[in-house]
DNA sequence: CCAAAAGTGTTCGTACTACACCCATGC
DNA sequence: GCATGGGTGTAGTACGAACACTTTTGG
């Protein structure tokens, strides 16, 4: 079956930047690619959009079909719409970011790709399309965010102590921050609060665990 | 000539939410359609993207056709990507806004509409598709972006006085501003200079006139 | 001389910065 | 008992907020 138009259309598709701490490093998933164009090449996880899903939809259900990632943030960053992005066909991209706790991970590389894989952002492979300027978008938008919003909490786990939150803050602003300050600072948002339990990693104190009060909300600060 | 495709795709739109403070408020630029869907109703102005343009140009394109303005600030704003949002077939907007000094203003009505007109953001007719919506954003990214970027003066003629300035940011942000402090803020930002000139109003002490230093430039503080 | 907008400094409070030592645990 | 990361307070500074009077002009 074809689809015929009386002017000529892009496609559309949706690309998403899935961002985690990991190993003291902030990473992305990348795909390499099973098809051409590109094909054994690296990408970010995405795909066309079906003409009865909305965009969001759409970026969801890619997170969900190629990283088996759901019910995590996921906001819209940019559209990228110059003319040769792809070979193919003149193609727009709507991009995502998704942010995910670095615990949860767990991975299915998807059907229309042969492996995913966590990549430090400092330190990918060539990548396919325009991709490396998504990325790039991508990782300036969240370090930015950081500083003013809440969002930076949609990279914790259920539990977490103060130690593991900073350094999710440091590795994804790449800016170093000062214990005690940093602790003040948080504790000044009221988005977190001791669940009691502490959690022990070695020959040393244990360090109290916390949870995020409202773990639906992002509230802008300043 | 007809266009076919193995799989559908949507229709990408630009639609451009045009900005200046005139008259004292906030306006935005509407277009009152001379089509269907929605004709005779206001609509802010864009159209179809050309298979062969970059979104950026398609905006200025519209900006230039629909408007004619050219050579102003335009970025990028928001890609509106439902199911519904338009009768015809489904399309995808990609929303950009511009910025424009309320002294320039010129209007042309564009081929495919009958009439172009300002109206106040808080006081805009009813809108065709979810174009009430993207005003909204367009409003609220403004008023962000001018208290952490040096936007605002994208809104100032090439020569303007710090009472007019700070009238500018009062609108455009909605919120009144300490007469000295404004002025503080402003020249610790560095971007404007003394022209020199005088500009006399009316019966009470003349106004020296600034410029912008680098047009070009906006740049992020703090 | 009067009305009207332009121009100009100081004080205060708050929020960010810098900085160093004791604590609890495992081995 | 020692090595390791966890936890805590204070002093200085810089920036934003509040606030009122004098100046210059046109009529």
């Amino acid at each position: 079956m074809t689809y015929t138009y009386e002017y000529p259309h892009p496609a559309v598709t949706t690309d998403i930047v899935i961002l985690t701490v990991l190993d003291g490093a902030l990473k992305v998933l990348l795909i390499k690619r099973g098809m051409e164009p590109f094909k054994g090449k690296w990408a970010l996880p995405g795909g066309f959009a079906k003409i009865d899903e909305s965009l969001d939809t759409c970026a969801a259900r890619e997170l969900e079909e190629e990283a088996g990632i759901k019910g995590v943030y996921l906001e819209q960053l940019y559209t990228f719409g110059g003319i040769n992005r792809d070979p193919r066909e003149r193609v727009i991209s709507v991009a995502y970011y998704a942010l995910i706790p670095g615990k949860n991970v767990t991975l299915e590389a998807g059907t229309d790709a042969d492996e995913a894989e966590w990549f430090a952002v400092d330190d990918v492979p060539e990548l396919s399309f325009d991709h490396a300027e998504v990325l790039g978008m991508a990782c300036k938008r969240l370090a930015a965010k950081m500083d003013y919003s809440t969002v930076g909490f949609k990279l914790m786990p259920d539990e977490f102590t103060l130690s593991y939150l900073q350094d999710v803050y440091e590795k994804a602003t790449d800016k170093p921050r000062d214990k005690r300050n940093f602790r003040k600072w948080v504790f000044s948002l009221n988005v977190i609060e001791a669940t009691g339990k502490k959690y022990s990693s070695g020959p040393h104190r244990p360090a109290m665990l916390y949870r995020v009060i409202n773990p639906e909300d992002v509230k802008n600060i300043r």
